[in-house]
DNA sequence: CTGTTAGCGCTTTCAC
DNA sequence: GTGAAAGCGCTAACAG
């Protein structure tokens, strides 16, 4: 029953050639005849070979596999990002070790150091840490950071934040808002500064006074944010719009405004972050700022590959990717 | 600057020892003396020395790695099942590569012949298919099927499906409907077949007369459940409870109601299936039908992890695993 | 308790 | 065009 597992020695005699030349024919490394190819190509279908890639990367030192770090997996922002990255990895013949993070620090040196030890021909990393410094140095492998940009990060692929969170704050400020409150991450993420600041600039522009009292900082979650919304329009009854860190604080502050009996866009006027699905089926329609998932991936996946395959020279220049982002206009504007 | 990566025989000599008594610390198979184990540690500290898991799987022939195959990484009930698989399976030193299949039976056959070239140890696999003979039989890997139960699929961990679809019906009558549609899945999966037989069980039992015009296929969509609604709300206005095949199709089916001006849930009452997070925070908050994740994840990996290690004997008797599930009451029963 | 050594399956010179 | 052979980093006899 146990039959071993086949391996190119067996395909080498199979096909009566030697192991040398099956390596050739599978790596398309020339130096063979159409016969022997074919020959050779023949025996390894029938008998359904697959090369070792343990095996092989021991000799060449890839193994045709990544790493890619998440604070959180079931966040669809992130998964989505994950099925990016896939979509664009997976036809040039990688494999993709997911690490869910859980937003620990700890957790991240972990997979870090067992992705390393696995070999992994790069990572594509979402951190959680303010400074990156210590992991880039200890090991040698090629690491593209995205979505979050810690300290001493060196390549990475972003979301333009600052422009989103200042498309948001416009399109408040046009659709008549003078009192926009910000719905903000108590972390300090590069993300979140950003669209900060975004806010802010949008305010100056427009001149509308910025009032600190209304930037309010809180958990990212749901119900932190439907808490925090509740507080915010007692002491700030004045409030018509709201700004929030991501989608699902924005949902969370939709449903204290509705608690409140303040009508959603007539009252108050309310953008997410992010564009997530349910932003679409929530009720009114969000308006939200979506971040372009597929290009995130896509971007970092091409960037990477590149990296893995200049491994050798002496040095890389860093780069800095931006993506655009875009504003959903929907019913809560 | 481009310092190699440091191997096992630089452990070894560095701390005066041959290599395999570094192997033998490093695995903790003893026969070495503490001052020994506390020098090689000591250096294996010193220079963050990291075994290389693809030389030591060439000789094992154990990668401690397993591959995880879903349809959907996007979608919040796979992701948590994900999620719910590495928490478990991390602390005991595996990685695991995350394939998205896109609920393609191409993309899943991809997958699986670069999990097995990538030699791992085993694979936990929510199947699109209908069958799965083949793939069990062509490569010698411990498969642990989970949620979804093709033929000839050996081991398995799935919900009480049959027992969800009853609760989530007996709910609906207990609560005074007596015209109930099923929303259905259109495809032919074993979680489908037993909600919809728990549906008609449940029926039966409270002998209220079975209507096959109520059972309505759909793609398993937010959109598509919305519009089969409707136009059941139409052909069907006697219709005073909704059982969907899963929360998305339920919100999709919520939505529908909202537009006829059906009050749920006075007029209709809903249930959906799975729990996920999409259900607390609608409006109003969803009665469903809770799959417990955290278990599916876990009994895998225990079931997984247990075939790998007796992977030398010569027969498994294949386990089937069902995990219970829950009905939340929330306010659209 | 410790070291020597033979491979695991593959790529890659180097000869022919 | 093809083969022989070295060796990637590690484990597991085997010998002491």
């Amino acid at each position: 029953m146990e039959d071993k597992k086949i391996s190119m020695v067996d395909i080498a005699k199979l096909s009566g050639v030697s192991i040398a030349t099956v390596s050739r024919v599978l790596n398309k490394n020339g130096r063979y005849s159409k016969e022997t190819e074919d020959r050779v190509l023949k025996v390894i279908q029938e008998h359904n070979y697959k090369v070792n890639v343990n095996a092989k990367g021991l000799r060449t030192k890839r193994t045709q596999t990544i790493g890619v770090i998440v604070p959180d997996i079931t966040n669809e922002f992130f998964s989505q990002i994950v099925r990016a990255i896939e979509r664009y990895i997976v036809p040039k013949g990688y494999t993709v070790f997911v690490c869910d993070s859980n937003e620990k620090e700890e957790a991240e040196d972990i997979h870090i150091s067992s992705l390393a030890a696995k070999g992994v021909d790069g990572i594509i990393y979402i951190s959680t840490r303010g400074d990156v410094k210590k992991i880039y140095e200890s090991y040698k492998i090629p690491v593209v950071y995205i979505d979050r940009r810690p300290q001493n990060a060196g390549t990475l692929v972003i979301s333009d934040n600052e422009m989103g969170g200042f498309l948001a704050t416009q399109e408040l400020i046009e659709k008549g808002c003078r009192h926009i409150l910000m719905l903000k991450d108590t972390k300090p993420f590069s993300t979140v500064v950003h669209r900060y600041k975004g806010y802010v600039g949008a305010l100056e522009k427009y001149k509308i006074p910025f009032d600190p009292e209304l930037v309010v900082e809180t958990e990212v979650s749901y119900a932190a944010a439907r808490k925090a919304t509740k507080e915010a329009l007692l002491a700030h009854p004045e409030m018509d719009g709201i700004f929030c860190n991501n989608d699902m604080m924005a949902l969370g502050a939709l449903h204290a405004l509705r608690e409140a009996k303040r009508k959603v866009p007539r009252d108050v006027k309310l953008v997410g972050f992010d564009g997530i699905s349910l932003t679409e089926i929530c009720d009114p329609p969000m308006t939200t700022v979506r971040q372009n998932t597929d290009e995130l991936g896509k971007k970092s996946v091409e960037i990477l590959l590149r990296r893995i395959h200049k491994k050798q020279d002496a040095k890389f220049h860093d780069e800095v990717v931006v993506i655009p982002v875009e504003l959903v206009r929907r019913k809560t504007t």
